[in-house]
DNA sequence: CGGAATCCAGCTTGATACTG
DNA sequence: CAGTATCAAGCTGGATTCCG
């Protein structure tokens, strides 16, 4: 019973979305290992309790691993667990419609605001 | 410089999110016409507000297209443009991802509210 | 250092009523 | 039928403070 090829999309949709989702998971693909203060710094404009909470959403859908260095000062990292690397290929696939959205709506001379967050969005580094 | 590949990443999504935009998403692939009234009907959760709020931005973002008959009474259908049917094989890698997902927590016995959205969507069929 | 807890502003969504 | 307008509720994200 193929029904409906969508329901499952929401599903996906929940786990990346969430205004720092995806540029936590950019930073995790690219820099493999990092420490919270590591992702902090890396992600200017968000605020400890949103890293936290978007890391511990990841952590609950095995997206991302925690390991906890009983030190002191505290040390905890952070890392794509091997399920969540086979997000990459779909965030991949996600960006490239983006990048040729961003074109498309160029060549439509769609110069109106459609998308608000490229305004708000000040954030810098991605 | 392949450097960031994430940053259209929020570009797309911003599409894709909202609480009904991949359910419309959806009528629109299977049914390739529908009138306002009948995409109404087949998400009986939505309202007319949300539902008009939705296909607007989704034809400012040249997705879905809305042709006007001027008969009494109105008769308004929506499909999706060219382009958004390119939106077709995202929304099917993601569903994919988003089915491989919830067997992956089953698999897990991560049988906790991971999600909670399963719980506060009522809506039935998809 | 890596959080947790609290409080709050704003946007998103919903309910309801009205209209061409 | 296909909306628009208005108002209320809820959730999201941000600022701040405190803790082991």
């Amino acid at each position: 019973m193929e029904e409906t090829p969508s329901c499952r999309v929401e599903t996906a949709l929940e786990i990346l979305t969430g205004k720092w989702k995806p540029s936590i998971l950019l930073e995790l693909i690219t820099h493999d290992t990092l420490r919270f203060s590591e992702l902090k710094r890396n992600l200017p404009n968000i605020t400890q309790k949103m890293l936290t909470a978007q890391l511990r959403e990841l952590e609950l859908n095995d997206i991302v691993h925690r390991e906890i260095y009983q030190v002191v000062p505290p040390r905890v990292e952070y890392s794509l667990t091997d399920y969540g690397k086979t997000l990459i290929p779909v965030l991949n696939a996600i960006n490239a419609w983006g990048e040729k959205h961003v074109e498309h709506l160029a060549q439509k001379d769609m110069l109106q605001d459609t998308t608000p967050t490229l305004a708000s969005s000040t954030s810098d580094s991605f």
